[in-house]
DNA sequence: AGCTAATAGTGACCTAAATCACTTTTCAAG
DNA sequence: CTTGAAAAGTGATTTAGGTCACTATTAGCT
């Protein structure tokens, strides 16, 4: 467990920098979870009570529609976060899945508890802003290539932006993020 | 200027109350801009040297493809911050064009300044991290949308969202904010 | 190794929406 | 008020990608 939270520091500690006593202060507000394979870390209508940073493992958080048909919001791995912000932020029950590619594990971190540390230590208040600000930013991208890309050149695009993503991910999952069908995507790699 | 002034003070507070010196502080970091109809307040290859939040007015931000197709990216009016975010953040030329649908006015904040208020008064950091926290939620949304509406729910969907700002934009700047034809948007009304 | 279930590939056909071409309406500036 | 430009509407045609149905491959389990 040592090194694991050795991992957490240092991907704070990535943007700024932290006094022991800061750690030791923002590292005890954190509690340890682990899933299997095909496990839910949180599901449409459950309460959604912490945010999550990814210590080791591979997620992937989606909604279903109307027909049944799964639409990927995001795929999370090693180094990332992932919650139902929307459900997480203003406390209300899940609106969509997040569940396990692979066996995972996770630091939680509950809302109460963030802006505990966010307050007492300025550092974490910045560090939340800027990775919020990255995060942000990604999706815009991502807004403008579901914009101005056809289906064919997102996968190109995504190939080069996130190779070691497609490896560990089913391509059928893949399709469902780019928004194209499993069928389609099979037609391009040619 | 005092009052437009009170109404940024306004913004950071209903987040976040502000000591009398913290807000002097913070209001001395940004700057007033005014500029008409048409003109642009960001343009790609030019360096984005602000952040801009916006007393008055109306402003689009887009980027416009290959084929000189344009793709809006945010409409932004009162109340909101408008930049091209990933090439200020980064400090790079600009990616995306924003210019004015109406006359608008706005204060700008600098990176540098941006940074310095952040540290200095921890409730500003907050701030910024809790609205971009929001910004974030917000754009899941948009692509959730884009993933698993039709192109009619989503327009349905922004006429009940945003139903003011519809009145102040074009419809065919609406069609290109939702990812569809002119054309297209012009036969659902029906 | 052997077997089931998940994943991927492929052909035939269909449909939502794009594109093109043109008309009508609305708006803003002299 | 008039007039030219921008915006909006509409028909005809095309197309990217969806859907359906089936086959082939791959990956976990026991």
């Amino acid at each position: 467990m040592e090194e694991k939270l050795h991992l957490l520091r240092q991907h704070f500690e990535e943007l700024f920098a932290l006094t022991d006593d800061e750690w030791n202060f923002v590292q005890s507000h954190f509690q340890y979870k682990s899933l299997k394979k095909h496990q839910f870390l949180i599901q449409t209508g459950q309460p959604v009570d912490f945010e999550y940073w990814i210590i080791k493992g591979l997620v992937k958080g989606y909604s279903i529609d109307d027909k049944g048909k799964e639409h990927i919001l995001q795929f999370a791995m090693e180094n990332y976060w992932v919650s139902d912000h929307c459900a997480f932020q203003h406390q209300e029950p899940g609106t969509i899945f997040v569940d396990c590619l692979e066996d995972s594990e996770f630091f939680c971190l509950s809302l109460e508890n963030r802006e505990k540390i966010c307050f007492e230590v300025p550092a974490v208040a910045n560090f939340f802003r800027i990775k919020s600000n990255h995060g942000y930013i990604n999706l815009q991208q991502r807004i403008l290539s579901l914009l101005t890309m056809t289906a064919e050149s997102r996968y190109e695009y995504l190939l080069n932006k996130l190779p070691k993503l497609i490896q560990r991910v089913p391509k059928k999952l893949i399709a469902s993020y780019l928004g194209v069908s499993r069928e389609t995507l099979s037609r391009f790699n040619s």
